[in-house]
DNA sequence: TACAAGTGTCTGAATATGCGGACACTACTA
DNA sequence: TAGTAGTGTCCGCATATTCAGACACTTGTA
């Protein structure tokens, strides 16, 4: 178990956001071009989503969550390995 | 009944998202204009966020999330049980 | 009744957004 | 060397978005 802890990310931000995706679509072995297919996003907005560097609304809800002493999180579906 | 599986949602897309924001929002005995004023957004944004009826770009996030076989979670800070 | 609080919703405008496509760069391989 | 796969990044455009403010409705209370 210790081994993959890193199984659920809080997300502080679009960059965080970015990090967990691009981490998730690694280690399934997923191409950009793929995700992009899979979830009819576009390529270049997936780059721009994993580099954080789109201003996403993820923004608001975050701020919007904070707000609220709430938080975030990203995580395989199913849960816990 | 059963008022209790609030310590945490699944985030399916703005709809669900709304309603997890009200339902902690509405716990604290926060007002929308109140959580306007502390988050920097504005109240007819969070009114909308949270009846779902905003395009935020949750949905993309959740998009993408879904093609990774993952799932996005709201719950409140420090993950009380 | 009169008043206030909380919320839903509308209009208008300025801005940000994702898309589509393209090119460059870096491994890696035949 | 030539070719391929994967990714980062840029531009232009049509569209969607948030903001700002206002009004109406409901509910509760004096």
């Amino acid at each position: 178990m210790s081994a993959n802890v890193d199984t659920e990310y809080v997300i502080r931000g679009p960059q965080s956001f970015g990090m967990a995706l691009r981490e998730f679509r690694l280690r399934r072995g997923v191409t950009q071009a793929e995700l992009a297919k899979a979830s009819g996003l576009h390529r270049s907005y997936l780059s721009e989503l994993e580099r954080g560097s789109t201003t996403d609304a993820m923004r608001y809800l975050v701020l919007a969550c904070r707000a609220l002493d709430l938080e975030i999180v990203v995580r395989p579906r199913g849960g816990t390995a």
